[in-house]
DNA sequence: ATGTAAATAGGGCAGTTGCCCCATAGTATT
DNA sequence: AATACTATGGGGCAACTGCCCTATTTACAT
């Protein structure tokens, strides 16, 4: 089985380099590259049968950790894995957020970076040990990261976040009216607006970004 | 330099199954052996020049975790590594909370043995992928780590929890199915499985239980 | 070899959801 | 007084969901 693999970086220089290391190994194919992250979202809109990234996070446009949040919304099974040469805290940790199955730094040698695919791919993480330091230390000391820009006001009504509330439950909207003593005409009212103060589009969206934003 | 390490197991056959994989590289050097945390506590007090402890989880009297967090109290200065045989949720965060510097599983070959321990001196962490990738959960779920009757064996299939992964991102059976290649008949499928495994009715439910689990 | 489990795929159907349309009343701000 | 916001309620509709039915193929364990 190959592994079908996208390299994204925005120096030209660095995915050379990077697949000149995975070119010793048969089994990985470098299907695309891109220099930014909306290159590489282009290209996953029109093919998505993909393996695996391998993610600068340093990127103009559209820089790593971002694409790798949009990209594992809607690609779910594509692993990915931070390949960069910064390994502050706050990187680490938002990549982590945004979902990277790994992290990997850029003075890797090719063999320690096709292991780290292989267990990627084969449902581990990859991480070297210093990453993986830091990580143990984020979770003795979870390091309490305001939601960067995600702060954008989202400003629900108390009637909103009882709806919310309830939404979280897996209720239907028969329920909640029962439970409010509403309509439930009135219900799909309110959640409508509540979907368009989150901007979503489901139940599950509005319950997990109301919960990042602590509303409920 | 060489390595001075201590291994405390409460079954000696293991030990010596330990001792035999270290005995591949001669800068380490296995200083003494304990059966359990006590013991190995009354060795520390006489004498503390040891770099590193190898340390079992499930041992009478003083676990390895008690053990662990007496010890980093301590002699913050020795590294620990656990290598057990056990990889739940509860062990793993419990034992970084405790002051792990790496944790390894007991079925672990003689070079990545020794490649742990050298990162762990090095500075870094010893963790094989499936541990790194439990830690990476752990840290985007902050939240519940026990809750003990919520224990009821729940075991998914691979196929399932990528759909489950799938679920959580609000992604329609279509849309699951486009990213897995499946047909949405068997996304459905997978997901009545899924739904009656995890004993729940809704998206939702199934994503929050599954969260509260780690499954995802 | 035989049974169990998983993975695959399809049909049918009632009920739910998400998103439009519309309206009225109260409250608060300006 | 006018504007804005909130809360309330309703109709319609396509799409999605949850749950039932069936079935085949592969793989693994007894």
């Amino acid at each position: 089985m190959n592994f079908r693999v996208a390299i994204v970086d925005d120096n030209s220089f660095l995915i050379h380099a990077i697949k000149e290391k995975l070119s010793f190994f048969d089994d990985v194919i470098v299907k695309h590259t891109s220099l930014d992250g909306s290159e590489l979202l282009t290209k996953l809109e029109n093919s998505h049968n993909l393996d695996l990234i391998l993610m600068d996070i340093e990127m103009p446009v559209l820089n790593g950790i971002e694409t790798t949040q949009i990209v594992k919304q809607k690609f779910p099974q594509i692993k990915i894995i931070m390949l960069t040469a910064f390994d502050n805290d706050e990187n680490i940790f938002n990549a982590i957020k945004a979902g990277a199955d790994g992290y990997l730094l850029k003075e890797i040698n090719p063999d320690q970076l096709y292991n780290g695919i292989k267990e990627t791919m084969n449902g581990g993480a990859a991480m070297n040990p210093s990453i993986a330091l830091k990580t143990l230390k984020l979770l003795r000391n979870p390091l309490h990261i305001d939601n960067q820009k995600d702060k954008e006001e989202i400003s629900l009504s108390k009637r909103e976040v009882e709806v919310l509330e309830q939404l979280s439950k897996a209720l239907s909207y028969k329920a909640i009216a029962e439970n409010l003593f509403l309509s439930p005409s009135t219900v799909r009212k309110h959640i409508e607006n509540i979907y368009k103060k989150l901007q979503v589009h489901s139940k599950i969206e509005a319950v997990q970004k109301a919960k990042r934003h602590n509303i409920i």
